[in-house]
DNA sequence: GGCGATTCGTTGATTACTCAACAAATCAAG
DNA sequence: CTTGATTTGTTGAGTAATCAACGAATCGCC
């Protein structure tokens, strides 16, 4: 990986962690640009140097963190799924600023769909339909089953404050994942 | 004020805040101007382009303190040495991890001394020794009484771990005071 | 619809920061 | 003392960020 200019690695920062704030005080479509540059403390021209507009940088922040979590996936590849949640859910918990305004945002539509995407992606190749408890059923509604059932847990989790301490909603998501899906 | 670009102040802020954050963790002397930078993150370089030396850098951050401690001051000139009193310690308070490391470290007598002197420099012109409990007494003398007593009490302080609350320090010394000055 | 006020996205000139490289100084052992 | 390793302070070229200014687009309101 070619190393980036430390300036660029901190101006992006600053701007992605000014919007995940800002999001916890007005809706997405209500923060300005200006709003943006001044939370970050940067010019605002500064943001125009990395993101078209404010739509391109929620989208770039959304990738990002799909990213994160697939690479979550990966170097978890040979953990059980109760294993691989706590891992995911950490991960939740962490950024659980960005994700539960997400989650509740009028703009959840899309990141929603998109977080099922990785969920299917990541989770469809797990899925054995030819032995086991899901012989002779259809793999994609399996999959679409299951999958949905994570996103609509997680779901659950932020709208309710995450109320359920996280290694237990993730033990318990795993435990019904690996019972069905192993 | 010309007002500063912010790059400037966003990179001396980084540098003083890895300074006062370094100096937990090791002496002064053994810090290293790259140790700065990494905590700091900001290139080697950077630290030059603001600052002579570690020394010339530990020597403004001083000197930005004590200006802060002396506005405070004149903000709260019409306020009885109490009243006084819990604007200081709520300045030392929010921030302790420099002035406890700095009364601590090797490099205390000029700190302590610097402050002192800056006590001298505004409680001295509130002696009177011309009337009142004073009357007779040489004023340098007086001055320099209560201004050790405020500096040692203030080093006790920090040294206790700020056992004594901050309002009930700030209360007490200011009774001492407006007992013996007013 | 029309009008004033924001906000937007872009521009150009300037400046602060970065990075790599350097020689000199300091340090730590053998 | 000598050697090797850090650390220091400086340099120059390149780059990202700043700031002020601009017209265009959008918004709120009468």
């Amino acid at each position: 990986m070619a190393k980036v200019d430390r300036r660029i690695l901190k101006s992006q920062e600053a701007i992605k962690n000014a919007v995940t704030e800002l999001m916890t005080q007005k809706r997405f479509d209500d923060i300005t640009i200006q709003d943006i540059a001044d939370k970050a403390n940067v010019n605002r021209g500064t943001i125009y140097l990395h993101y078209m507009d404010k739509y391109d940088l929620l989208d770039k922040m959304i990738e990002e963190h799909m990213n994160n979590l697939e690479d979550l996936c990966h170097s978890a590849a040979d953990m059980t799924f109760q294993e691989g949640n706590y891992v995911w859910f950490e991960y939740f918990e962490r950024h659980h600023l960005f994700f539960s305004t997400m989650l509740e945002s009028k703009g959840a539509h899309y990141f929603r769909s998109r977080f099922l995407e990785l969920v299917i992606q990541e989770y469809g190749p797990e899925v054995d339909t030819t032995e086991g408890e899901n012989e002779g059923l259809r793999k994609e509604v399996v999959i679409q089953f299951f999958a949905s059932a994570v996103v609509g847990t997680v779901e659950w989790w932020f709208k309710n404050g995450m109320h359920v301490p996280t290694d237990i909603i993730a033990e318990q998501t795993g435990i019904l994942l690996d019972r069905n899906l192993e």
